[in-house]
DNA sequence: CGTCACCCGGCAAGCGGTTGCCATCAGTTG
DNA sequence: CAACTGATGGCAACCGCTTGCCGGGTGACG
């Protein structure tokens, strides 16, 4: 691709021409189109210097091949499809790189879907694209169980972050992640957290939940909840206002758009964090390092997430699917946004 | 090796099995392919019984038209192309939210490319898909004008923030932005700005910086630049090393990012902000409204770019290509990160 | 010098739809 | 009642590339 035959014929600046085609190709090159053909998909198959002499007048042309033309027979497209419920969310910029650089250095395309929060787009994207690509990695997907398997038997699918019957997938460590957020706020003095849920479709809210109370409990603390609140900064904005529940003097939201949001609320009415109420956080996405104070989240694998969600996929054609999908680990990332726990004083707020 | 003629409109869960065809339906609903193709893609040519008909039995086999198929003879995919220099960016996410609503109104799909900021990973992905498209929006891209206007022969192109000759392209109003900037920091007293620079590849970073040059001069205020540094906030880290050139008491970043890393710096040595110097930004992407403090920044219409470039890319078959870009208007979002000049008392500073 | 295993290029049958063209057939029109 | 028209469905030729199979040409081997 460094080559480029530049040299177009058409100079033409407008739109585009008919392209050439192998037959183009054979004619001036005398040969036969299938020798074209086999010059480009499988040059071993044909004489060395024929390939060259092909190659040239290919480039001469301004020849590629279609891709969708040579998929047709094939089967295959080499192209790899990445269905993400919302790309404004930065937890999948790192999946995203991860498949991403999987895909390429297995020579394929990674294609990306945004279903902008909406099963109905979601469902409509993967229906057009599903025939049109080798597989698809579905990262917080809203579809039902069943959607996704209906997906699954047409096309190899992998999960992230949900666990599926039948349907191979990548989850994290959640229970051991709240384990260390349990243990890292019980340090801390904290005996009163509480969660904040994020979508109720979601799998790892579920598992979130239960590994913090299950923590919670071996640690003696005591656990509640609020919610279900949406995803982002302003879901957790919203669930400031439901803060006098309970008393907490540490808060664990689902995710660290939640946490943001809640901690820009929180301190606009003039609650200190962590001097007031501790904060942690989930995913360790870039804005968590960069808000004041830094927020203490769990640190997921995102980058090795994506990759091994594409290799999976890849290799999905040969392998079997595993009856348990693969778990990978986490890490508490502490910074400013906890702190010991203090006399509490968490007067009720309500959303402007 | 799917040879396996095994009966079954089959249960499995396992991996894809052979999918039902036009040929499929047509015989089981007694008619002829083409009565089943054409019962899909253009329904009123068809008996609307029949339709009904051939759309039951399609349903009940499970059939679903071939988009790779369709295609082929078509001539069209209804699939268009984004590509972005990096899905990390929170800049792209408004973009491709615009471009994803525009492209699914009008019943098409978006992928998406991340270019991952490499030249040659963007190239080879664009080679890749360019022919599996009806046409693609370039965001961000680092590839030379030439290497553009190749593509736009084959395929429609239409260029964000760069005007390559021949080629379509939507600009923001950086001239405007710039005099905005200027003006807004002109009555605050600053009469020393520094500029930081973005990519040299960057169309845009040569706009802002002559934009900012030429209102600047008109408005008295001395003018000086640093860098390239990358567009990222590590690039922004990085330029605060250069701040004691100039001894500027206000700073504009090429993007939010680096002027996020540019005040987390300038704040972990001790500088205050806007206190001692002030800082504006260029984007405003979400990051820019929870630091603290807030970020001052040039908001650009980036929902309304990425639907004006898929608008523009489905109509640019039947229109001819403008020899102007189309220029989108900007505004100034004022918040905490500028304020009244001060006697300035800038350290020289070096990273750590 | 006859055989045989390769090497190589060509032929042609698809892959799954689309669509121009034609044949029917029923309903109109004069 | 004949000529005419519009609605329908089928036929078959592609779209551009892949690939199983075939056969001529060669060098190696016996």
């Amino acid at each position: 691709m460094e080559k480029e035959g530049e040299s177009a014929p058409g100079p033409a600046t407008g739109r585009a021409e008919r392209p050439p085609t192998i037959y183009d190709v054979a004619r001036a090159a005398g040969v036969s189109a299938s020798t074209v053909s086999r010059a480009f998909a499988r040059p071993g198959r044909v004489n060395a210097g024929t390939v060259e002499r092909v190659r040239l007048v290919a480039a001469e042309l301004g020849y590629r091949v279609n891709p969708l033309a040579s998929a047709l027979p094939r089967g295959r497209t080499s192209m790899l499809a990445l269905v993400v419920s919302d790309v404004t969310n930065p937890v999948y910029g790192e999946i995203i790189r991860g498949a991403e650089s999987a895909a390429a250095e297995a020579d394929h395309v990674l294609i990306l879907i945004d279903a902008q929060e909406s099963v109905r787009l979601e469902r409509g994207s993967l229906e057009r694209i599903l025939l049109g690509v080798d597989g698809v990695v579905l990262a917080g997907t809203r579809m039902s169980d069943s959607a996704i398997r209906t997906a699954a038997r047409r096309r190899p699918v992998i999960v992230l972050n949900r666990d599926v019957a039948d349907v191979p997938g990548i989850v994290l460590d959640d229970r051991h992640a709240m384990r260390l957020v349990a243990e890292h706020l019980a340090e801390l003095g904290h005996r009163d957290v509480l969660y904040i849920s994020g979508p109720e479709a979601s799998w790892v809210n579920g598992m979130r939940w239960s590994g913090l109370r299950e923590a919670a409990a071996a640690l003696g603390q005591k656990v509640q909840r609020v919610g279900p609140f949406v995803p982002t900064v302003e879901g957790g904005r919203r669930a400031a206002s439901a803060l006098d529940a309970g008393r907490p003097t540490a808060i664990l939201a689902y995710n660290d758009q939640q946490a943001i949001g809640l901690m820009r609320v929180l301190q606009s009415r003039g609650i200190r964090v962590p001097h007031d109420v501790s904060v942690v956080g989930f995913d360790d996405i870039y804005p968590a390092r960069i808000v004041t104070p830094g927020l203490t989240t769990v640190a997921a694998p995102l980058r090795a997430q994506g990759e091994a969600a594409v290799t999976a996929l890849l290799s999905s054609r040969s392998t079997p699917v595993p009856s348990r999908p693969m778990t990978l680990p986490v890490k508490l990332i502490v910074r400013g946004s906890t702190g010991r726990r203090r006399p509490l004083r968490i007067p009720p707020v309500a959303l402007p």
